[in-house]
DNA sequence: CTTTCTTGATTGGCCGACCAATTATCTTTG
DNA sequence: CAAAGATAATTGGTCGGCCAATCAAGAAAG
């Protein structure tokens, strides 16, 4: 009835997706294992066949958001083109698009926030993420300066500071969608960017 | 042994301060009534006396973060004095201290949001804060451009912008301290509020 | 002697984890 | 190539434990 071997990843992959749906839905507080199985249309048995235990699943299911997320962000890199203002402004509107369009993948990224707060794993998987996320951001911003189209400064702190804009407009975004838009959240958000990194006043 | 008649205020503090402990501790999950009970020194029974069920608890924590921040923001803005930079100069580096100095009721807010995205009664409370918040900086802003010391903006879309830098900024603190310092996020979050709001524009 | 506050034990339910048994698939062997 | 293991995948049920909420009864204050 069921595909059996070499069909793990698939199996893997379809837990995953029933657990971002579940969390999306009632958060790891009500995340069952019970559920999960359920939206999966698998046995319960089968969870801890896959995954050693709950916090396991959770890990899995932020893994599975980062790699959507950086693959968007690729994507909007390339769209940029080789123009550091217009990669720039891609990445800042693929990210807010994220949290409207995606809302189920921004709610993984919270209720993992709640458990990585106490737990060092957890909390080292994150650090990663943005350390990454810094670095990316960090090195479009340099060839920017070097371009000679942003002012002079530090790409990590620069860094640091669009990330923290993005995240924290997103959150606005997720938290009350009727505060304001996407588009005009993206466009006052690359201003803000753009502003930040202009090239000074003579 | 106990006090009685007209203590309920005191009791009811010493629970919330003593879920605020558990939460930091161990997060919503693990927040159970027994711990919160033992922590606070009290009974599990009174917990249900002042409280209707373990969600009100976490409302009420909430409350209680938010008024130190309220408290905090009413402190800096008052230090600040009149002049509507240094206002906001003050907001912001109040804002990030909380994040380190206070990392428990940064913790409480996190947990509270990934009980939020499935709870609309919470969403409300926290749509509520967040509008105040922009609302508060908004003020400060307008008062900036009227002064001219500020470009011509307006003040809503300035202050999502400079509450989603303050946010964003503050959960990479308190996620990973050793990303960057305090004095660090605040200094270059306020310069670039200040380039945001500058008057010269390229 | 009434009201307010407090206790600690109880209860019903559910949860994560574990496991023995079963089925499907692959591999080896005669 | 077919029978016979060997292995991988899957099931459903079980179990100990813990949790939120309830409650009857008691203690302190008015």
């Amino acid at each position: 009835m069921s595909p059996k071997r070499g069909v793990a990843p698939l199996r893997r992959t379809a837990i995953v997706r029933a657990t971002i749906r579940c969390l999306a839905r009632d958060g790891y507080t009500g995340l069952t294992m019970k559920k999960v199985a359920r939206e999966a249309g698998v046995s319960q048995g089968i969870l801890h066949y896959y995954f050693a235990d709950k916090r396991a699943i959770l890990v899995a299911a932020l893994e599975t958001v980062t790699a959507d997320l950086d693959r968007r962000v690729a994507a909007a890199q390339a769209r940029g083109g080789k123009d550091a203002k217009e990669r720039l402004q891609a990445l800042v509107a693929a990210c807010l698009r994220l949290a409207v369009e995606e809302r189920a993948f921004w709610i993984v990224f919270v209720e993992f926030w709640g458990e990585m707060m106490h737990d060092r794993r957890l909390r080292e998987i994150n650090a990663a993420l943005y350390e990454r996320m810094r670095r990316l951001i960090g090195a479009v911003v340099v060839q920017g300066v070097r371009a000679g189209t942003f002012r002079r400064t530090d790409g990590r702190r620069a860094a640091a500071v669009i990330l923290g804009l993005v995240d924290g407009v997103s959150l606005q975004l997720a938290f009350d969608a009727t505060a304001f838009s996407v588009a005009e959240a993206t466009r006052f958000c690359t201003d803000a960017v753009m502003r930040y990194l202009a090239r000074e006043v003579p």
